[in-house]
DNA sequence: TATTTATCTCAAAATAAATTGAACCTACCA
DNA sequence: TGGTAGGTTCAATTTATTTTGAGATAAATA
C-alpha cells in the first residue's frame, strides 16, 4: 500500500480525529466515575482521561473533536488541570500547545489534597475561635458543653493535619515497599 | 419570677423552639462548609451540626422548626445520617424519636470512607480487566502503552487500598499517641 | 498590515442536584 | 373506631452547577 500526501502512515496528521476506541472510552469512563467521587467536573475528567491513555501529547483540538466538547470547556478544563498539576505542556513543532497527563499518583494526590481539601480546612481555625468566644457568653452548663465540642473539633482538625504527611509518604512509596 | 403551666424553667418543653444562637449558627456553618468539600448535602450537614452542638437529643420537630427545613428534608436527612452511622436514636419518654450526634472522629471517618469513597472504587477492578482485554486487540505499540497504563491504574488502586487501614488507625489514635 | 488560527472569557442555556410539600402510612389515644 | 401526631415517600419545584458558544484577544503567517 502506497502512502500519498500524508507524511507517514503512523502519524495522525493535523486534521485526523478518529472516534474513541473501546480502550479510550472505558478509560475515560473510569476517570469520570472517579471524578464524581472527588467532586470534579465530568468534562475535565474526560480531558484528563483522554490524555492519560494517549501515547502522545494532544492539542486542544483533539479533545474538542474527539470528546465533542465546546471550545470553552476545553479551555477551562485544560487551565484547571494545569493549575492542579495534573497535566503539563509539551514542546512540539506546531503552533498549537500540546498537553500530556502527569501520571504519578504521588504528585496528583498530593496536589489534590493540598489544593482541594486542605485549602477548605484552613479557615476553620478562625471560626472555632469565634465559636469558643461566643460560647463563653452562654450559661455555665451550656458553655461547658459547647467548649467541650470546640475542643473536640480542634482535635479533629489536628488529627487530620497530622495524618496528611503520612498519607502522602504512603502514596509515594511503591507497591507497599 | 414564677413559673406557670410549663413543667420546669430549664426543660425546653414540647413546643419551645428558640432561634439559633451564635454558637449554634457558627457550628452549623462549619459543618456545612465541611460537607461541601466532602460532597454532602447542606441540609444534612445542618442537621448533623445542630445535633452536634446540642447537649440533649432532639426530635425531628426541632430541626424542622429551628433550621426551617421541610418535613421531607428532615426525614431524608435523618435516615441518611443513621445509615451512615453519624447519628443514633436515643430512648426518651416521648412518642417522638430523639436523635444525637455520634461524635467520634474514628467512627465517622471510617464509615464515611467505607460507604462513600471505597464503595465507588470497588467496581473499578472489573473495568480495568475489560480495558486490558480490549487493549490486546490494538496494534503492538498501542497495546504496549495501554497495558502499561492499566498496570499503573492497578497499582494506584492497590496503593489506595493499602493506605486505608493505616489511615483509620491514625485517625483513631488520640493526640498523636 | 491584513488574515488566519489558537486560545480565552463570560453571559446565557442546559443539565444536575437538592429541597419541598402533598399524599400516604401507621401507631397511639380519646 | 375516628381523629391526630409523627413519620415516610416521591413527583414537582427550586436552586446550583456545568456546559456552551458568541465575541474578544493575541500570536503567527501571508
Amino acid at each position: 500500500m502506497k502512502q500519498n500526501s500524508m507524511p507517514a502512515g503512523t502519524a495522525p496528521g493535523r486534521n485526523h480525529f478518529p472516534p474513541l476506541n473501546p480502550v479510550e472510552r472505558e478509560t475515560i469512563q473510569l476517570f469520570v466515575q472517579l471524578a464524581r467521587v472527588l467532586g470534579q467536573r465530568p468534562s475535565f475528567a474526560e480531558i484528563y482521561g483522554l490524555l492519560f491513555v494517549s501515547p502522545r501529547p494532544l492539542p486542544q483540538d483533539d479533545f474538542i473533536k474527539r470528546l465533542n466538547l465546546s471550545k470553552g470547556s476545553a479551555s477551562q478544563g485544560i487551565s484547571y488541570l494545569l493549575e492542579l498539576g495534573a497535566v503539563r505542556t509539551v514542546a512540539v513543532d506546531d503552533r498549537r500547545v500540546h498537553y500530556e497527563a502527569v501520571a504519578e499518583l504521588r504528585n496528583l494526590a498530593s496536589r489534590f489534597l493540598r489544593q482541594q481539601v486542605l485549602a477548605n480546612f484552613e479557615d476553620s481555625g478562625a471560626r472555632l475561635d469565634r465559636i469558643a468566644a461566643e460560647a463563653k457568653k452562654l450559661s455555665a452548663s451550656e458553655a461547658e458543653f459547647a467548649l467541650n465540642r470546640v475542643k473536640m473539633l480542634k482535635s479533629w482538625s489536628k488529627n487530620t493535619r497530622r495524618i496528611l504527611p503520612v498519607l502522602l509518604a504512603l502514596l509515594g512509596s511503591r507497591n507497599g515497599k
